[in-house]
RNA sequence: GGGGCUGUCGGCUAGUUUGGUCUAGGCUUGUAGACUUGGGCUCUAUAGACCCCGGUUCAAAUCCGGGCAGCCCCA
């Protein structure tokens, strides 16, 4: 075999594996820049769908997009001490405009909050504003200084961050889990990755907020990743930026908010999570083409007689919104086509030569199993959007088990260290909720606390690390 | 952030140890044509590279310094 497709197997070289995968696949590639990636039209293409089905989410529940500068004032990042304190390691500054310095040097944005929330402190004046529920599709800089990952860890990435503004604390709770029980639903009906909810401890919370929440997922090398994050962000930052309104009592309060977001990771995460050794695997509820056709065609036969079929089903599959492509390029020779499109993770092949024509049939193969079968022409439609609905199951049920296979409760620090070095994955454990603890098991393990369970659950032992009275049950993992 | 490794046609690589044989070889790919087409066909022609800057030397892909970029391990 050549070096066009994937030559690492996923399960021998996870590392490499996704690398080829990612560049052979065309999805993205390594910019000439210092930790940059170039977004390729395959993986635009699935950030496109992402956006739309979130899209589609908030707009229903009244969010509305917006575009803020991507320049922040040093002084706005500032004004929120803790805030200024996370971000200011990773934050790249521009101090030179033209051939003259700032007077005041400006942020790339490494997130919009402050730059928001000057403009809100101007706009919001009675409750009769409020809740004023913003959304931006965006880019963000974030000046990471260890290896580039494509789509996990570049300095450049995109987003969508939301930002909303209430009257009451509760109503910013109401908001906090609406959104993550939409980003769930993305995560697990689209994406097909099953995620567990929680609250992030203070020390992993987001800089400047009350409290956090997490969307967790596992991939096949045992580590963690964060798949998106909803913040309660309290008063913190209105009071800072003196975003005030007149309540319905007439009298002076400050604003609620939170804010939220989810990266172009979760591409990162549909490869690694769903991805074999011939390439990608796409979920159809989230592939830009979730069926191929290729016609073979012989010298000696009538083309005519296949081309119409193709495209007969072709027109067929489209009106019922399937969207499908005829890839009937000359060039190359059938087996080279179904190369390409497992690489690229193609849900659905459809195969139509002379003995299809002949026999009345098409021939079909599943990317998710690489089944290959034949079915009657007549049946065709009602069996690919079956099949298209049953290759999504399976997906997210594989993924639900590997999730549930790698999720360890342990009793002792010396489990703990032995999960971490047999399978690594979730543990499960009693902690005290120290940050002392919490930090100590971190250098010592390099596994973090990746949420606290909404849900309170029993604690079972005393604290896996200091052997102190537990406070809860907490899910670790080494992350990504 | 610390340590290690790497950089040669679009991709994979030979050559680097021991400077000269390199006017840089092969496979793959691109282009044109022919032939073929149910799992990465075949043939012909053609295109295409020593990461960048500097140094040592009669001579640098090869040695040295710096930069840029990537990979791995650790934090």
């Amino acid at each position: 075999m050549s070096d066009i497709g994937v030559t690492v197997k996923k399960t021998e070289d996870f590392s490499e594996w996704y690398t080829q995968v990612v560049t052979k696949s065309e999805l993205a590639d390594y910019a000439p820049i210092k930790g940059c990636m170039v977004f390729r039209e395959h993986s635009y293409a699935i950030w496109e769908k992402i956006q739309e089905v979130f899209n589609q989410k908030i707009k229903a529940t009244g969010h509305r997009n917006v575009y803020f500068p991507m320049f922040i004032p040093e002084s706005f990042l500032r004004k929120e001490a803790e805030h200024f304190a996370g971000f200011v390691p990773e934050v790249a500054w521009v101090t030179v405009g033209g051939e003259s310095p700032l007077e005041e040097r400006l942020a790339v944005r490494p997130t919009s909050e402050t730059i928001m929330y000057a403009m809100y402190s101007k706009w919001i004046r009675s409750w009769r504003d409020l809740p004023l529920k913003q959304n931006q599709w965006c880019n963000i800089v974030r000046w990471e200084t260890s290896a580039t990952k494509l789509f996990l860890r570049t300095r450049e990435f995109l987003w969508q961050e939301g930002h909303t503004a209430h009257a009451t604390e509760e109503e910013a709770d109401r908001e906090v889990m609406e959104i993550l029980g939409a980003y769930k639903d993305l995560m697990e009906n689209y994406l097909a990755i099953p995620v567990l909810t929680g609250k992030k401890t203070e020390s992993e919370k987001f800089k400047g907020a009350l409290y956090t929440t997490t969307l967790e997922a596992m991939m096949p090398d045992g580590k963690a990743l964060q798949m998106g994050t909803s913040h309660n962000l309290g008063q913190n930052f209105s009071k800072v930026f003196d975003i005030k309104f007149i309540g319905e009592d007439e009298k002076d309060h400050y604003v609620w908010q939170t804010s939220w977001g989810i990266t172009t990771r979760l591409i990162g995460a549909l490869v690694m999570v769903h991805g074999d050794d011939k390439g990608l695997v796409l979920p159809p509820n989230i592939a830009p083409i979730q069926v191929v056709i290729i016609p073979i065609t012989y010298k000696d036969v009538d083309k005519k007689v296949i081309t119409k079929k193709a495209r007969e089903i072709f027109e067929e599959l489209q009106k019922k919104g399937i969207a499908i492509t005829i890839d009937d390029r000359a060039e190359y020779t059938p087996g080279w086509k179904f190369n390409e499109w497992e690489l690229k993770g193609v849900p659905i092949r459809i195969e139509i030569g002379p003995r299809d024509i002949k026999q009345k049939q098409v021939t079909l193969a599943r990317r998710d199993t690489s089944k290959r079968m034949t079915i009657k022409n007549e049946e065709t439609a009602t069996r690919i959007s079956e099949m298209l609905k049953e290759i999504q199951t399976n997906l997210f049920d594989k993924a639900r088990k590997a999730l549930d296979e790698n999720i360890t409760t342990v009793k002792t620090y010396d489990e703990f260290k032995e999960t971490l070095k047999e399978k690594s994955g979730f543990i499960r454990a009693c902690w005290c909720g120290n940050s002392t603890c919490e930090e100590r098991i971190k250098e010592e393990t390099g596994a973090t606390i990746r949420l606290i369970p909404f849900e309170k659950e029993r604690t079972f032992t005393k604290c896996v690390h200091c052997g102190e009275d537990a406070d809860e049950v907490v899910y670790f993992a080494r992350a990504y």
